[in-house]
DNA sequence: ACTATTTCCTGGATGC
DNA sequence: TGCATCCAGGAAATAG
């Protein structure tokens, strides 16, 4: 499956930002203004936060008003049909995890395997969560507010803040949703290389040069995987799901052995805190 | 208050 | 060919 300097991953990346902008906007053109008349529940308490009930209760009947995005989660606003966007009674919160899709289909489509969810929408068509994996997460709330900051709109002084006295390597800070929200492990490699900081660096050791390098890298690497994936959304085919929005080349993540883009070393791999890291041993310090 | 480690879960890849 | 084993990783739980 890998293909040329591609990963495994390009075909069915593992969500993080990105990926789940890509995703709310596509859902967001397609099922605004939706209203969703019923909804079916399956395989039991695994991918629910709140109790079954109470997401059908908080569903049936309601109009999504917006789909957007916060950190990874896709926050659905939902009203009552009669109601304007304004003020949303509820909001549907999905988590991804790894191997999380939402599916806009035809009810005729053949339900996959580990579809956990079916929401029954008033345009005749069918909203399906499924996750093999079941690391996703389903739940209704009033007011969703993400654990940590949003990564492309923190103040640099902020970005700084976020690590200051920790100890632990920069590369699980960055992953660390309550500290930022929305970075997973190949942006947050991406963003280290872009910085030149090893991962296995402690944070708070690194400089105020290093942390404005930091988090420039993130916004850079975040944005450009968002451009790239934002231009295939036209592609988007109800049946399809979200395939095939990621195209970014990645210069260290799942690279291990190939050469540095910048300089030829082959690149490393390490495992830090159980995710594997990716780094240039000559360029990153 | 932090930090590090373990656990969940399945499909795909690998090895014998 | 088939079966066992390993590995991927987001985030919550657990332990220190």
């Amino acid at each position: 499956m890998p293909v040329g300097e591609f990963t495994c991953a390009a075909i069915l990346p593992v969500p993080e930002l990105p990926e789940v902008e890509t995703i709310a906007r596509g859902l967001a053109k397609r099922v605004t203004g939706d209203l969703i008349e019923s909804v079916w529940l399956g395989s039991k308490p695994e991918p629910l936060k709140s109790p079954a009930a109470d997401i059908e209760a908080a569903l049936v009947s309601k109009k999504i008003a917006d789909v957007r995005r916060s950190g990874k989660h896709i926050v659905f606003d939902l009203v009552r049909n009669e109601e304007s966007a304004q003020n949303p009674a509820a909001q549907w919160i999905v988590h991804l995890g790894m191997t999380g899709r939402l599916l806009v289909c035809s009810p005729d489509t053949g339900l996959e395997k580990h579809t956990h969810a079916v929401l029954r929408l008033a345009s005749g068509r069918e909203l399906r969560f499924v996750d093999p994996r079941r690391f996703g997460r389903l739940a209704v709330i009033e007011k969703f507010t993400p654990p940590g900051a949003e990564p492309l709109s923190i103040s640099p002084s902020d970005f700084a803040n976020v690590f200051r006295g920790r100890k632990t390597p920069i590369k699980s800070a960055l992953l660390n949703q309550k500290l930022l929200s929305g970075v997973g492990n190949i942006y947050a490699d991406e963003a280290l290389y872009r910085a030149k900081v090893r991962p296995r660096r402690r944070a708070a050791s690194l400089s105020a040069d290093e942390l404005r390098l930091l988090h420039k890298g993130l916004k850079q690497v975040l944005q450009e995987a968002i451009r790239l994936g934002g231009s295939s959304i036209s592609d988007y085919v109800d049946s399809e799901g979200q395939e095939g929005f990621f195209q970014l080349k990645h210069r260290v993540y799942g690279r291990e052995g190939k050469p540095c883009r910048r300089c030829g070393t082959p690149i490393k791999r390490i495992v830090i805190a159980g995710r594997s890291s990716h780094y240039c041993p000559k360029c990153q310090r």
